[in-house]
DNA sequence: TCTCCGATTAGAC
DNA sequence: CTAACGGTCTAATCGGAGA
């Protein structure tokens, strides 16, 4: 008896910000129409017609405002409660077609297909469910590691034949040589600007190129993930599924300002805010950090202005996830950073040696015990009438600093309140 | 010389 | 009209400090 191949599949949705839109602005399917990324800063995603015109991913949304203005491009701040629950929604039918998988991003899953009679099949009525039932048009890849999942993936949304779904395990060994001839190395998943510049320089410029390179001389040369690269390009498995996602080593917060600004009331009031958020999603993993990182920023791309980017590291002593221990210590940090006389762009707060809550045996001696329970009450009471219903007294009470979004629909699906009437 | 640490880099999306 | 270039996260690597 001959073994199935490894049967991995890469479903990616399509332009996945622009696609949600589109789902409840039909009137935009046929129109280039591009997303920006917070504080309406670049364009994040981009509808082929946008891509069409020109329109590079990630470009300031300034430098392109006339192509903007003669195409007629729609143009859209990120609206990331809707795409959040877009991605539950697709990710929830993938669910169905295998019992392993892996959400890769808010657009992307793996699915393990390994053992299927009906692998074909399968992927096909995937690709139509999945926009029929939510709109969403998705491709699928298929392969015997996670990066030829990845690459079959590329093929199937760059070629019209093959109508969103590539199987490279259907392929004879002839005709695997010529589709990765065909592609440059660039297009391979952990081949960036710089590896793909360094390997053109030692003559590998396509897909098959590196395949085909030397293991032992690549490793020396470009390190142990090289290695594994061209390992899974061969066709060997060596990055498996992670159906759990592990808990974060490090959770950041941090956002450039809709403006500058210059007192350190305001940069209290935006750092505060950030370390609410840090600590909840720290409790949402159920785990405490032990350290902290406070950072404020000047705007970089203003030269001709004094810059100043100072940063402080706070150990925690008694490691923690309550906001209020959190924020009094950030807070402390930012006093010793600051200096007025600067226009500050940006301010964030970096959690890290975090651990499980569970596990750590505390300070036995310590004189007032944590009150974990008044953060159980904040949790539960913004989970159930929403975001924002309590915080801390000194959290985003300024507004001065908030970004820009002009340009966000409605939370078509999420907020009774932002449903359009129809007419 | 070895190890540990923080900082930096590269990559993904 | 202005001013205008994102946010998280991981792993590898590098270089200095200290053992």
């Amino acid at each position: 008896m001959q073994e199935q191949p490894r049967s991995i599949g890469l479903i990616d949705c399509n332009n996945f910000y622009v696609s949600c839109e589109r789902v409840f602005r039909p009137d935009l399917l046929t129109r280039p129409v591009i997303i920006l990324s917070n504080n309406d800063g670049c364009a994040v995603s981009r509808s082929n017609e946008a891509k069409a015109i020109g329109v590079k991913m990630g470009v300031p949304v300034f430098k392109i405002r006339d192509l903007v203005k003669d195409h007629g491009i729609e143009v859209f701040s990120s609206n990331y409660v809707l795409y959040a629950d877009m991605s539950n929604r697709v990710m929830s039918i993938l669910s169905e077609y295998s019992p392993i998988q892996e959400i890769y991003s808010i657009d992307e899953s793996f699915l393990d297909l390994t053992g299927f009679s009906d692998i074909r099949e399968r992927a096909r009525a995937m690709y139509e469910r999945v926009v029929r039932d939510t709109g969403i048009p998705v491709c699928v890849g298929i392969g015997p590691s996670k990066t030829l999942a990845k690459l079959s993936n590329f093929v199937a949304k760059r070629h019209p034949k093959s109508n969103g779904v590539f199987n490279i395990n259907l392929l004879s060994p002839g005709q695997v040589n010529s589709v990765l001839t065909n592609i440059p190395t660039e297009e391979v998943w952990g081949v960036g600007r710089k590896l793909t510049a360094s390997l053109s320089e030692f003559g590998i410029d396509t897909v098959l190129q590196l395949r085909d390179a030397d293991i032992a001389s690549m490793r020396k040369k470009f390190g142990v993930v090289m290695e594994k690269t061209i390992r899974e390009l061969r066709g060997e498995a060596c990055i498996e599924l992670e159906e759990m996602a592990s808990a974060k080593k490090q959770i950041i917060n941090s956002r450039s300002f809709g403006k500058s600004v210059g007192t350190i009331e305001d940069v209290q009031d935006a750092l505060a805010h950030f370390v609410s958020n840090a600590a909840k999603k720290l409790r949402d993993q159920h785990s405490i950090a032990g350290m902290m990182q406070v950072f404020i920023q000047t705007d970089r791309f203003r030269t001709e202005r004094p810059q100043y980017c100072p940063s402080v590291t706070i150990p925690l002593v008694m490691p923690t996830a309550n906001s209020m221990t959190l924020q009094k210590w950030a807070l402390a940090g930012l006093e010793s950073i600051f200096r007025p006389g600067y226009l500050y762009k940006k301010a964030g707060v970096i959690l890290s040696e975090i651990c499980d809550a569970s596990t750590y045996q505390g300070d036995l001696f310590a004189s007032v015990p944590e009150d974990t329970e008044i953060m159980k009450v904040l949790d539960k009471m913004n989970a159930r009438y929403g975001k924002g219903t309590i915080k801390l007294s000194q959290d985003g009470s300024r507004q001065s600093w908030k970004m820009r979004q002009e340009k966000k629909s409605p939370e078509y699906t999420t907020n009774w309140d932002e449903i359009p009437v129809c007419v």
